[in-house]
DNA sequence: GACTCGCTGCGTACGTTGTATCTGAATAGA
DNA sequence: TCTATTCAGATACAACGTACGCAGCGAGTC
């Protein structure tokens, strides 16, 4: 029988119990597949393991499981699990839609905001993952900063200014997007479905240092506030807020 | 010999090699104290590890051998890791200082903020913290809401509109104090000391990325920035935007 | 064609983690 | 004095990331 190549017999010299494993026992076994990778196979499965069961799913072994791979062969394309979540970053900002050509710089500044907001949502264990590999410098998370900047040339602001712009608008997108997905993560954790039940079934701690009355102007917001499950509501308002801000102090 | 009350052998069955320990040598081990803990101490000593070997240091086995106790006696404490956690953020936001009265809205809410980015930069592994123990209610958490929430009275708003100016402020401050000690740690890590290194000395993908010439907004900007290293300057610009904004769409 | 050598993919194994379980000493009660 | 109860914390375990080293192939040499 000729031999396949690209193929070879699983030959570990000895077996998990450290007995040796006989000739008869390894012909036996049958022929382990060669892994072949990419990055984008690996990202893609790290993203599936996560969307489904957390963050913290995602491990070397059970990614390599669901790849058909050895554990040890994925450090064939990453060097360590941080790299794992840089590609998973990455993927994720790749597959954002392209945003269409903006008229005005706002316009340009509130889309990427909503986007940013859209993808934590729709991945909400981005806001789990180590800042180090969220930042990492990608060739996609390049394009989406350039193509924000260029939306900000023409307007006579200087380097800095322009900078600045973009900084602000991402700092509240990411900011407030991800103070909602902690939300929405503590309220899932809690068994409640919305924002109301956390109120009225009011956690037993939450209950308790309300009833103290040492938080009267919170107590009067939370039970006045009518928007308070409209994290939409919420987040376009403060939107518009820097938006306009960034118009009036910067004169565009 | 009259027996200590409070203190007793310690007396483990078996060595950690297996063997049993005969009663001799029981007899000559040093009695253990028995540990009485305070959870403001735990959560002093897990800050003391963070600040000095990062997030990742603080581990049950490390802390407990800093409180001279066994790693399961914190579990009389704590329920998990996850409320080290929750302690660790408690007692950072517990440290702040007392702000001064503000006269004004404007005033109180740009303290507010600094503060924000003061705290995180002086622990920089709070952006590590996992969110939902970041999010913890905790009572020193709920004063610090308060205080902001009844700086916002007697303007005129809502409480719909109070919460959303609480949220904005809050969420631009702590996105913007979580991008700069991101920044930071990613520029420490590769042993720059300063941005102006960082552009100059520029990582190898950095410069690959950027002489391909397909980032000239990036770059341009990158290049003609003068303020690029000057993190306040960019906050404080940012910060007054988004209150000129607030204060314009909200006509307060 | 036979033999050697270097390289590489990945099987094995190690050290470390969080924490469930259980032992056995200390205490209270009869 | 003896038994029942409690509970601190020692032991043990499963799962983790990954260092290490070896088997096997292909290239290079005679």
């Amino acid at each position: 029988m000729a031999e396949q190549t690209g193929r070879r017999e699983a030959g570990p010299a000895a077996g998990p119990d450290g007995e040796p494993v006989s000739l008869w026992e390894r012909l036996e076994r049958p022929p382990v597949a060669r892994t072949v990778l990419t990055h984008e196979q690996i990202a893609a499965a790290a993203i599936e393991i996560a969307d489904a069961d957390g963050l913290a799913a995602v491990t070397i072994r059970g990614l390599a499981a669901r790849l058909d791979a050895a554990p040890m062969a994925l450090y064939r394309y990453v060097k360590g699990k941080d790299e794992v979540f840089e590609l998973m970053v990455d993927a994720v900002v790749g597959a954002e839609p392209d945003l269409p050509p903006a008229a005005t710089w706002r316009e340009a500044m509130r889309a990427q905001a909503h986007r940013t907001r859209d993808t934590t949502l729709a991945h909400r264990w981005l806001i789990q993952v180590p800042p180090q590999a969220r930042a990492a410098l990608t060739p996609r998370r390049f394009a989406a900063i350039e193509r924000s900047l260029a939306a900000l040339d023409g307007l006579g602001l200087d380097a800095d200014h322009r900078m600045a712009v973009f900084d602000t608008v991402t700092a509240y997108a990411t900011g407030a997007a991800a103070t909602e997905t902690t939300m929405l993560q503590l309220m899932e954790g809690a068994g409640w479905s919305s924002g109301h039940e956390l109120r009225t079934a009011l956690g037993p701690q939450m209950r308790w240092l309300m009833s103290t009355g040492r938080y009267p102007a919170y107590q009067r917001t939370l039970t006045e506030s009518r928007h308070i499950d409209d994290a939409s509501w919420r987040f376009e308002l403060g939107l518009e807020c820097v938006l306009d801000g960034i118009a009036c102090r910067l004169g565009i």
